[in-house]
DNA sequence: TATCAATATTGATAAATATCAATGGATAAA
DNA sequence: TTTATCCATTGATATTTATCAATATTGATA
């Protein structure tokens, strides 16, 4: 978190926070003012890192405004990339109640904005306010279904099918174009699903090949949207 | 859920239950009250289906004794194994907030009792309550960590690799016995580690064949926990 | 008991995936 | 600029895993 550096948040209050509606809603006025006055915006450039597991847990996090990749050491010592994260996938809140350390380490892989809020501040909101609780358990419960369905999926699949599926991933849930820039390594695409660099390289190149999607260097563009579904589904 | 029968619960109110200390510890005698006249113990024969993917969520479940298994039906349609539950996992637990309907089903692979609450009581407790609210979400960051984690576990390994960890943890986290009956099937074991058949019983055969373990029909014993581990973690 | 179906087991073979090796490119550091 | 490092790529090969086939074995049921 070296090169971070804080600002201050563009609302006044966190109830003009696009959160706001999704999780801050439930907040009385004073309520809001509380957690304004207890909260950082911080930036991370493409590459930093977020939290880094093993740490204390001393604060909230959420992402606002970027791209964030979950990793943990695995217990033979390597990294392992659990996830993707957007803004609205809250997660920062893995296990923040289940644990007094970070399970994973959260890195931004694009310029990213989050905010950062006292943990002890959130606590004590928690017990005041039911509804924020319960708009927490539901934000929890959907982070962790996303991440264990998407673990699952890449299960039943093999190689061809996890190429796909992860093409599919950031063109449909994250980019929402035909087009865009992959934010992260063959290496770490390996890591994600399971699968040696070179077979990652391999079986995009044969997608090449085969016209299913042009590859410019980092930049990805899916030509055949049907044959990769096709392939994320029968592959 | 056909063959099921009710029974008064074997405490006169929640307070008495197991659960309390870990749960409900933190509810005052009227929220127990309450909770204890809106509660069903049910029992259920290993085998039989206790929740069913794809229904409405109705109740919350706890399981009292026993062992579930946790399966989904995985998008190419085939039975999915998701991970093995004790009473203490509150697997229940899961998706509870973030669907209205369960995302998995949960089958009891040995003779079982739960606990059934409407789940509209526990909700409007958790409104009252923010330390229920708490505890509730403390549960499900351990429930979906331990899930999440374990599938990420076994990624990591190959064949072998798995099964060494399958067995250490039959061995170590549910029965604590060097010797234990398999309460699931070979090809059950397949679709939790994501092998086939075949291979399980193959690697079993290998490890019975290297004295590691001894197999007699469903009953295994490790005999070598030293070398097991040494696959769980090098295999 | 006899019968049927599911499970368990083993061997042979095919297919999928990982490993090893070599090279070019890009980028950052000296 | 040179050097070093990491990433990307491709081919050849070895290893791992899945598939196919055949046969027990078990368990439930009529």
């Amino acid at each position: 978190m070296d090169k971070t550096f804080h600002t201050p948040c563009l609302g006044e209050s966190c109830g003009d926070c696009g959160f706001r509606s999704t999780l801050f809603n439930c907040l009385s006025s004073e309520q809001l003012e509380k957690l304004s006055k207890s909260k950082d915006l911080i930036k991370a450039k493409k590459g930093e890192t977020i939290i880094r597991q093993g740490e204390k847990i001393k604060d909230f996090i959420f992402l606002r405004i970027g791209l964030a990749k979950l990793t943990r050491i695995s217990s033979d010592g390597k990294e392992q990339l659990v996830g993707i994260a957007r803004p609205k996938d809250f997660i920062g809140l893995l296990s923040l109640f289940s644990s007094s350390t970070h399970q994973y380490s959260i890195i931004a892989i694009e310029d990213s904005e989050y905010c950062v809020v006292n943990f002890e501040t959130i606590n004590k909101l928690i017990q005041e306010n039911g509804k924020l609780a319960y708009s927490l358990l539901q934000k929890i419960s959907l982070v962790s279904d996303l991440l264990l369905g998407t673990k699952l999926d890449i299960d039943n699949r093999q190689l061809r099918g996890r190429i796909a599926f992860i093409l599919s991933l950031f063109s449909k849930d994250i980019y929402e174009s035909t087009k865009f820039n992959l934010p992260i390594s063959r290496k770490e695409i390996g890591e994600l699903i399971d699968m040696r660099v070179e077979n990652v390289v391999r079986i995009l190149s044969e997608f090449r090949k085969d016209k299913i999607i042009s590859i410019e260097g980092t930049t990805i563009e899916i030509l055949q949207p049907d044959k990769l579904e096709w392939i994320k589904n029968h592959g």
